[in-house]
DNA sequence: TTGACAAATAAGTATTAATCCTATTTAATA
DNA sequence: TATTAAATAGGATTAATACTTATTTGTCAA
């Protein structure tokens, strides 16, 4: 274990207190590998990923273990297109960009759009809990395969 | 039948001999359907709708309709939260909101934010093919009921 | 350090949404 | 009206998620 794992699963033990919930190894295994991976993973990769150190994991607990996360705001879930719910380690304000045809979830940042102000007519009627930019396209590199592809929902 | 519906049907049936597609009662109907909603319909509540004028109507026929519709780009799709896949009949540029606790997805306009400048990095590397703003919260009526609580992302 | 207990897990089952398969029907065209 | 390719219904399949329950385990107090 590096430094850095060591930090976060540092955090994670406070954490995990400060909410009543068990240390497992399970969830220790879960939480490093959602916050070590740079992407925006399903339940089903962080599982894959974590059965070939920890075999006996179930999918379910991998799962369970995420949306407890999740109630807890540790982690985030991500806007999807009804494919399998996504989950995001980083809790910074920030913005995606959806790839329509690899399914990558890109993240940027942009100082300015912080600023956005939204309507009276939506602050003042509903409690507003997230907010961010979603851009759907195509990426670098599926651009290159096939520019100029119309919108295809099914891959 | 009344003038506004005859009135989209009409636009339908130029809209299917464009791109070759036949025009079937089925398709007539889904198109309908999903035109005149104010919501956000999932596959499975069209289906439901029409099957009371239209017994014999499959899901799979209203998917499969759908999913054809949003390949020719005449109504599309939203992001959601690993829910079943929403059709917005909405094609003009908007936001939405997305209540976390009865699932309702609310329409909003700002003409300031289509005016939003992305940083170049993404422009310059991507293919941006939509653009909107995601709010996520809690609607008139479920803040009422219960204010204050936490994302629950299993409802 | 141990024992008691509530919480968490694994594994199997159930549910739900989406898709696939194929025999039959139907819209479009001549 | 006959031909033909496209579309449909309905059943089967797959994939993601949630539920159920017996067993295990982390926590805390003695
Ligand atoms: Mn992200
Ligand atoms: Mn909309
Ligand atoms: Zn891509
Ligand atoms: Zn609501």
């Amino acid at each position: 274990m590096n430094d850095k794992q060591e930090i976060i699963l540092d955090r994670f033990t406070q954490l995990c207190k400060a909410h009543g919930l068990k240390i497992t190894p399970q969830r220790m295994a879960v939480y490093n590998a959602l916050k070590t991976s740079k992407e925006h993973p399903s339940a089903d990769k962080i599982h894959k990923q974590l059965v070939c150190d920890f075999p006996s994991i179930s999918l379910d607990t991998v799962n369970r273990t995420l949306i407890t996360f999740a109630r807890i705001q540790i982690i985030d879930v991500v806007e999807g297109q009804g494919e399998p719910r996504r989950f995001d380690p980083n809790r910074e304000d920030h913005h995606h960009f959806y790839c329509l045809s690899c399914n990558k979830i890109i993240d940027f940042h942009d100082p300015d759009l912080g600023q956005i102000q939204l309507p009276k007519e939506i602050t003042c009627t509903f409690t507003i809990t997230g907010k961010r930019l979603c851009l759907t396209g195509y990426c670098d590199h599926c651009s290159h395969q096939a520019p100029a592809r119309a919108a295809d929902i099914t891959k």
